[in-house]
RNA sequence: GCGCCCGUAGCUCAGUUGGAUAGAGCAACGGCCUUCUAAGCCGUGGGUCGCAGGUUCGAAUCCUGCCGGGUGCGCCA
C-alpha cells in the first residue's frame, strides 16, 4: 500500500519535471510518514516542502501542482494539504478491505516478497567451545536468529555459520587436564564443562610443569597427532552437545549442520598470509606478520595494524575470519556476510572488511554488515553476574526463567493440571527471556530484570501471549476454525478500522526488520497491534452480536489478528500457545 | 590521545534515513466486572530531549565545541 503510493508520487514528480515546473535533474526521495495524529489521515508527505526550494515555488502551491499530477488511481480517497505543505492522504476503505482480505488468505500473511532475493551467510551465536555457554552467549543467538527467520520469510536464502571456537591456546589447558584423569573420573568432570574449565585452570596457574605440558599439547594438536586429535574431538563433541541443548531450549533454529568450527579453516591460514605476502600487503614488525591500514590509525596518527602470524608463528582470529570471508563468498556464494557479534568487536570487523576487499578475498560489491549490540546489564547498570559474582552459565539461566515463570503461574487461580503449567511456565519462561532482549534496540545495553521480563503488564512476551490466548479463546468458544469465516470484512466503528489499520501494517514492518536487522520494530508492532486488539474487544462484541454480518467481520479481524500475532511471534522465534 | 556507541518522564524504553502538539509501559492517582474478555480496558498528572552554539520553512534527529557514561586501540578470541 506504501509502496504503491510512493509509485504514484514518484509518477507525479515526473510529470512536473516534464512540465518543467520542477527541475528534471532532481531526485527527491519520497518520504511518506504514517502521521501520528489521525486528522492528518494515514499517510504524509513532505514532497513538496522539498522541492519547493529548488521549483522556485510556494510549497503549497506546489502540493497543488503534484496532487494536479498524480495519476488517476483507485487507491486515494482524500487528499489534503495541510500547515506548510504537506500532503495527506487518506487511503480508500476498498483498498484497506482488498488488503484485509488478500492477509487473511495468504500463507505468509500480506507480506511481499523482498524485490531482490539475496543469499545471506549469516554469523551468529558462535560461542568459544573452551566453556559452557553463558549469558553473555544470549543475545547473539536470540538476535541472530530473529532476524535469520525473517530474512527467510521474505525470501532470502540464508545460510547460517556457527563459528564456534575450538582451537584456541586453551585447549592446551584443557587436554593436558583430560590426559590426568582415567576415563570415569573424565566422564564425571566433563559432566560439567564450568567446573572443569576452572579445575583446568587452577591447574595451570598453580604448576608450571601442567603450563609446559598444556603449552605442548597446543603444538602437537595443530600439528595433527592422533592421540591429541582424538582427546579434542572427544572434548568438542561434549561442548557442542551442550550448545545443541541450549539452542533446542532457546528456540533458536541452529543445529549441529550449521557448524562451522574455526579449526575447519586451519588449512588455509597460511594461504592467507601467503597470498596477503604476494600482494605485498605484508609487513613484518616486531617479528609479527602484519597489514597496516591507513583507514585505521592510532594516537600518533600512524596505521593500524591487523596481524595475521604471531612472532612465533600462530595465527589469530583476525586470520581466520578472512579465510571465512573468502569461503563464505566462494564455496558459500554469499552475496551478503552478516556478523552478529557483540559490539565491541567493531573495529576489529571494520579492519576485516576493509582488508578483505583489498587483498581481493571479497569481491568489491560483497556487502559485508557487523550488526553489533550492547552488553546485558543487571539491575546495578553493571554487567550482569550471578549471585557469587562469576558469570551465569546459559542453562543456568534459563532454569531459574522458568521457575520464576511457574511461581507466576501458580500465584494466579487456574483450573489448569500440572502438566499444562509446566508447559505454560516453560514457554512463557523462554519466550520472556527472548522477547526482553529482542524488544530493546540491539545498539544498546540492556538491563536485565526478571520482574519487568516476567511481567504481564506492558511490552512483554506474557502480555502478548496472553492476547494470542484471549483471542484465540473466541474461536474455542465458538467452534468455530478461524481461517474458514464465512463473509466480508465490514468497517463501522472507529476501533475495527484501528484495528485494520494496525494489522495491513504487518508487511511494512517485517521488510524494516529485514532492512534493519532490528526486531525491535516487530516487537513494538506486535505490542501495538496486542492494545488495539485489546480495546476493539472492549468495545465491540463479536458473538453476542446479532447482525450476523457485522459477527463474521468481527471473526475475520480476530482471526486475523491471531494469524499475524502468531505469525509475528515465529519470526521472532517465540511459540505462542493456545491457553494459559 | 584517537575511534565507535550512548545521554529522552522517578524507572525501563520507543521515536523508522529532519516533519505537524516528543510517545509507550511500569510506578502514582481516578474510573469500568448481572453482556464473549479484568493477566484486560478507559482516563489524569508527569519533559530545559546532557549543555552551548550553528545549518533551515522546520532539529530529540544533521554539523561544531564542551560535560557525563560505556567500550575499543600489536601478537587473546
Amino acid at each position: 500500500m506504501k509502496e504503491q503510493l510512493e509509485v504514484l508520487l514518484a509518477d507525479a514528480v515526473t510529470a512536473l519535471k516534464q512540465q518543467n515546473v520542477v527541475p528534471s535533474e532532481l531526485e527527491p526521495r519520497i518520504q511518506l510518514d504514517r502521521p501520528r495524529d489521525k486528522s492528518h489521515g494515514d499517510f504524509a508527505t513532505n514532497l513538496a516542502l522539498l522541492l519547493a526550494k529548488p521549483a522556485g515555488m510556494n510549497p503549497r502551491a506546489l502540493a497543488e501542482a503534484l496532487l494536479g499530477a498524480l495519476p488517476a488511481n483507485s487507491l486515494i480517497a482524500k487528499a489534503d494539504i495541510a500547515g506548510p505543505g504537506f500532503i495527506n492522504f487518506t487511503i480508500s476503505q476498498d483498498q484497506l478491505l482488498q488488503q484485509l482480505e488478500h492477509a487473511y488468505q495468504d500463507a505468509k500473511v500480506g507480506v511481499q516478497p523482498a524485490e531482490q532475493t539475496k543469499r545471506c551467510v549469516v554469523d551468529y551465536s558462535s560461542p568459544n567451545l573452551a566453556k559452557e555457554m553463558h549469558v553473555g552467549h544470549l543475545r547473539s543467538a536470540i538476535i541472530g536468529d530473529a532476524v535469520v527467520r525473517t530474512l527467510e520469510f521474505i525470501g532470502h536464502t540464508v545460510i547460517r555459520q556457527n563459528h564456534v571456537g575450538d582451537w584456541g591456546t586453551q585447549f592446551g589447558m584443557l587436554l593436558a587436564y583430560m590426559e590426568e584423569l582415567d576415563d570415569n573420573a573424565m566422564e564425571l568432570e566433563l559432566s560439567n564443562l564450568e567446573t572443569f574449565y576452572k579445575a583446568a585452570k587452577k591447574r595451570f596457574d598453580e604448576s608450571p610443569e601442567f603450563a609446559n605440558r598444556a603449552r605442548e599439547l597446543v603444538v602437537s594438536l595443530q600439528g595433527g597427532d592422533a592421540k591429541c586429535r582424538a582427546l579434542w574431538q572427544q572434548f568438542i563433541d561434549i561442548s557442542l552437545s551442550h550448545c545443541q541443548e541450549v539452542y533446542d531450549r532457546l528456540g533458536v533454529s541452529l543445529t549441529r549442520d550449521d557448524v562451522m568450527a574455526e579449526s575447519a579453516y586451519n588449512d588455509d591460514l597460511a594461504q592467507v598470509v601467503e597470498d596477503l605476502k604476494a600482494q605485498n600487503l605484508l609487513v613484518e614488525d616486531q617479528g609479527a606478520m602484519c597489514v597496516f591500514l591507513d583507514e585505521f590509525k592510532n594516537k600518533d596518527g600512524e596505521s593500524l595494524p591487523v596481524i595475521v602470524q604471531k612472532s612465533g608463528g600462530g595465527y589469530l582470529y583476525a586470520t581466520t575470519d578472512l579465510a571465512a570471508v573468502r569461503y563464505r563468498q566462494n564455496k558459500l556464494h554469499g552475496d551478503h556476510l552478516i556478523y552478529f557479534v557483540d559490539q565491541r568487536q567493531g573495529l576489529h570487523f571494520q579492519q576485516i572488511f576493509t582488508l578483505a576487499k583489498k587483498a581481493g578475498f571479497a569481491r568489491q560489491d560483497l556487502q559485508m554488515d557487523h550488526y553489533g549490540f550492547g552488553t546485558v546489564m543487571g539491575k546495578d547498570g553493571r554487567p550482569y553476574k550471578s549471585r557469587d559474582g562469576g558469570v551465569t552459565k546459559l542453562a543456568d539461566l534459563l532454569d531459574e526463567a522458568e521457575k520464576r515463570a511457574l511461581e507466576l503461574l501458580q500465584s494466579k487461580k487456574s483450573d489448569l493440571t500440572a502438566e499444562e503449567q509446566a508447559h505454560i511456565a516453560s514457554v512463557v519462561g523462554i519466550s520472556s527471556v527472548k522477547y526482553a532482549d529482542l524488544s530493546k534496540n540491539r545498539n544498546s545495553d540492556y538491563i536485565f530484570d526478571w520482574d519487568t521480563m516476567l511481567s504481564f503488564e506492558g511490552n512483554t512476551a506474557p502480555y502478548l501471549l496472553y492476547a494470542y490466548t484471549r483471542v484465540n479463546s473466541i474461536f474455542s468458544k465458538a467452534g468455530i476454525e478461524a481461517n474458514a469465516v464465512q463473509g466480508d470484512f465490514v468497517l463501522n466503528d472507529e476501533k475495527e478500522v484501528e484495528l485494520a489499520n494496525t494489522l495491513i501494517r504487518f508487511n511494512e514492518v517485517v521488510h524494516s526488520v529485514a532492512d534493519k536487522a532490528l526486531p525491535h520494530f516487530l516487537c513494538g508492532y506486535l505490542f501495538e497491534l496486542a492494545g488495539a486488539f485489546s480495546s476493539f474487544y472492549e468495545a465491540c462484541p463479536i458473538l453476542n452480536h446479532d447482525d450476523a454480518a457485522v459477527r463474521a467481520s468481527r471473526l475475520k479481524l480476530a482471526a486475523l489478528t491471531a494469524k499475524t500475532l502468531r505469525q509475528g511471534l515465529a519470526l521472532l522465534g517465540i511459540q505462542t500457545l493456545e491457553k494459559m
